[in-house]
DNA sequence: GGGTGTCTGCTTTTT
DNA sequence: GCAGACACCC
């Protein structure tokens, strides 16, 4: 007892000194992001690794504490903040509206706790769902705490943390200590294989269609053997079920697992073991979520499991900002949290401490049109500020080029660029602004391109160390056997395979034994033996050399690095940086196994150097992230709200499309700017887009229009599409808001009368109006003769804009 | 086994 | 409109 008040005085000590005392620090409020330097004070003793027996109700120093108002960290925070971070006992749900300090609660929290004794770091479970969430709530509290928190080893993503697990107890669930974690790309080649196996049509049943399908099977917990009937059905004439199956054996054989089973199989071991569950429910005194509303049904039953032992779980998350669904999230898990968890005290933060209040007002009255949420009414005690702007332009062209404007005159008055970032709802939208930011000299990133881990380069020079560090990784060694060429193509692989079947062997082994026998040409046999020799050889450094310069030698002798300097892409540059960054990144690691481990749950981009630049990202990418300044290009509909989602999930889905959209309004602090366009090229053909419903959604009194001043050069074409937005106080009359009134379900797919010099053309009704000949007029590209019909598409020779393919409804016959 | 031409099918994305 | 996959040919 008495070690462990000293422990946490001491922690207490370390707390308050690490609190800036000036009078600014009083309004250190949580704001996600905040540039709070990350003090560290240096403590001769480890203090987070010193044992700590089991915490004394009402020590004196808490009682001390009691009287005194408590921690100066607890002041920091507003009293429903404090009350989320105080309650430690039992099931708690904190619900914490955008920008309300989220991050605050649960970082402050593990704070508490460790400072009040009731649990050592390492009894602690603290669950992310990205490793960038994860890092950032252990710097977090690193920085409450005055020292480094490596104590606190299950604090990190499902994955991460399910790995960990699972590995201490692979024997129990079939696997080695050792199993290879799968992405995408080998779980994809691995589906090839075995589609083929069951002689399915590969092009009717695309690979990656199952791999998607096993992949939310395995979000909502389904074994094969549970695979509903009609489900399985929808794969390969009935044979999904069968060949997820089939599926799993092979990863059993292959000693690994995909991410999906990481879960699972955590599952399984939690069910099938009580002895491995019980020990979990010993060690985990305070269980916290993150992000809670993002949560599938295998991770639901997961902390359900986990929960169980001592209730003390404390979730955290924003109905409003689920986002997720579609990969298997279910927000019925957040909503339904006092059901499954009886007894459970909800907080609710509603004080917004990023926004100012137009920008905050309209995004409330946006979310407030969905009919699935808790509710919750965010206000802030900041200033009105600027109104969010609503902007029609002309087309993608001219939405660019207007971001572009704003951007270069908010530079001019001394913005930062990294506080400026545009979000779109889809990614084929940023090439356009790429492309203007390009041609006028503005720096920006794009947030979210492929994963350092997922470049080819990469993949390549992993599956080489994969292959030295065990021979049993025959998706490594796949990929690798002809990468550099070396005239092992596909012929050889099947020998390979064939061979390696019949005798029970992997790869690697096969490829060993086949060289000692007549079966196979001299000249492959050759390149393979040496190959076979060369692994050989660099498994046998694994324990004489560092593992950073064991993997330089085998990218080197391999042939690896040659390959990527004889390219003369421009792209090829890149990649040998890449390889380099991956050695540099391997020296992290203690050596060779524990880096491969680690590489395929946590590998992340690793952006360089820190300038100043406008991000670019999807609106997905942006939760949890804000600016100053935010721009919402391509609010229309069919884009956003995505037609494919309406579609597909209909009013649920409507609404995480409007939480998509909430989500983009409340990144921005002072300003946000919204667009849209009245003609988009979606899939190379030009379609007449009516603005987004959404739009209708905003408060009129929040909002302002702006009518770009660009925009009216284009009048001759367009003046109808703008009528009704010249004014916002006539944005009744907006189609969007027409349509609503009508209740109509048409979804902006028919083709508006258009004006031209004073006359309206008859509206077309389908391509069946058309013969080659015919004249026709476009809104966009003006008069023009059709060359061609074909389907709904028609190829136009305009008289000014050229030879193109537009959809039928868009032309009016002249 | 490697290069060229045609066909298809296109949100969001973490681990 | 364009990338990626596949088939076909050398």
């Amino acid at each position: 007892m008495r070690v462990r008040r000293a422990w946490a005085e001491k922690f207490q000590a370390v707390a308050w000194a690490s609190q800036p005392s000036s009078g600014a620090s009083r309004h250190l409020l949580p704001q996600a992001g905040e540039g709070v330097p990350a003090r560290r004070l240096l403590v001769g003793v480890p203090l987070l690794s010193m044992p700590a027996p089991k915490p004394a109700q009402g020590s004196i120093a808490a009682r001390a504490r009691a009287l005194a108002g408590g921690p100066r960290y607890l002041e920091a925070l507003n009293p429903e903040q404090r009350e989320a971070v105080e309650t430690l006992e039992g099931p708690l749900l904190v619900l914490a509206g955008a920008g309300t300090g989220k991050t605050r609660v649960l970082t402050t929290r593990i704070a508490h706790i460790l400072a009040s004794g009731e649990a050592r770091p390492w009894e602690i479970l603290a669950v992310t769902f990205t490793n960038k969430a994860a890092r950032e709530m252990r710097e977090r509290v690193e920085t409450l705490v005055g020292q480094g928190v490596e104590a606190m080893q299950w604090l990190g993503t499902f994955h991460a943390i399910s790995a960990r697990m699972l590995r201490r107890h692979a024997e129990l669930v079939g696997l080695k200590p050792n199993f290879t974690i799968l992405d995408t790309d080998d779980q994809i080649r691995l589906l090839k294989q075995a589609i083929k196996a069951e002689n399915i049509d590969e092009k009717r049943w695309p690979a990656r269609q199952l791999a998607w399908q096993i992949d939310s099977w395995k979000n909502r917990g389904v074994t094969p053997a549970q695979v509903p009937a009609g489900e399985a059905m929808s794969f390969g004439n009935g044979k999904g079920g069968e060949l997820y199956a089939l599926y799993q054996e092979r990863l059993k054989i292959l000693n690994a697992v995909d991410f999906g089973d990481l879960l699972m199989e955590t599952l399984r071991l939690f069910r099938e073991q009580p002895d491995v569950l019980a020990e979990m429910h010993r060690r985990f005194k305070y269980i916290l979520v993150d992000e809670y509303q993002d949560t599938n049904v295998a991770q639901y039953l997961w902390l359900r499991l986990l929960a169980q032992g001592r209730r003390n779980l404390c979730c955290v998350g924003d109905d409003d900002q689920s986002v997720y669904g579609w990969r298997g999230a279910e927000v019925e898990n957040i909503l339904r949290f006092e059901k499954d968890f009886p007894g459970a005290k909800v907080v609710r933060l509603e004080r917004n401490y990023r926004s100012t209040g137009h920008i905050l007002a309209a995004a409330s009255h946006l979310i407030s049109h969905n009919e699935d949420r808790l509710g919750k009414t965010l206000f802030t005690d900041g200033g009105l500020g600027e109104k969010p702007t609503v902007t029609g332009v002309w087309d993608s062209e001219e939405e660019a080029r207007a971001v572009g404007d704003e951007i270069e005159a908010l530079r001019r008055r001394g913005h930062q660029l990294n506080e400026a970032a545009v979000l779109v709802r889809a990614s084929f939208q940023m090439r356009e602004f790429e492309e203007r930011f390009v041609a006028i000299g503005l720096p920006y990133r794009v947030i979210g391109g492929p994963r350092f881990y997922e470049r080819a380069e990469i993949r390549d020079a992993l599956a080489y160390l994969r292959c030295v560090a065990q021979e049993s990784d025959d998706l490594a060694f796949e990929r690798i056997l002809n990468t550099p060429k070396r005239g092992l193509g596909d012929a050889t692989l099947q020998l390979l395979f064939d061979y390696g079947r019949k005798q029970g062997l992997p790869l690697m082994l096969a490829a060993r034994a086949l060289c000692e026998t007549e079966e196979i040409k001299p000249k492959p046999r050759a390149t393979l033996r040496a190959l076979i020799d060369d692994f050989a050889r660099w498994r046998a450094l694994i324990d004489a050399k560092p593992h950073q310069e064991l993997a330089e030698l085998v990218l080197d002798e391999s042939g690896y690095t040659q390959m990527w300097k004889d390219d003369k892409t421009p792209e090829a540059e890149g990649r040998l940086e890449n390889l380099k960054e991956l050695v540099r990144a391997m020296e992290e690691f203690p050596d060779l196994s524990s880096f491969l481990e680690h590489v395929s749950l946590v590998m992340e981009n690793s952006e360089g150097a820190v300038s100043d630049r406008v991000s670019i990202m999807t609106l997905h990418g942006a939760k949890g992230l804000e600016f100053e300044t935010v721009f919402l290009p391509g609010w229309e509909e069919g884009l956003f709200p995505s037609q494919r989602t309406l579609d597909d999930n209909g009013r649920a889905g409507l609404e995480e499309e409007r939480r998509l959209a909430y989500v983009g309004l409340t990144r921005a602090r002072r300003r946000a700017k919204i667009y849209f366009a009245t003609n988009r090229r979606i899939r190379g053909l030009w379609q007449t887009t009516m603005p987004s419903r959404f739009i209708d959604d905003l408060p009129a009194k929040n909002v302002e229009v702006v009518e770009r001043a660009g925009a009216s050069q284009y009048g001759a074409y367009g003046v109808s599409r703008f009528a009704g937005l010249d004014r916002y106080s006539s944005v009744y009359e907006t189609p969007g808001w027409k349509r609503a009134q009508n209740g109509s379900q048409q979804r902006g797919r028919s083709a508006a009368a258009t004006v031209i010099e004073g006359r309206v053309l008859a509206k077309s009704t389908g391509a069946a109006d058309f013969t080659p000949g015919q004249r026709v007029m476009h809104a966009k590209f003006g008069p023009g003769t059709v060359a061609r019909v074909d389907g709904d598409k028609l190829a136009v020779e305009f008289d000014h804009a050229g030879a193109k393919m537009v959809k039928s409804a868009f032309v009016e016959r002249m």
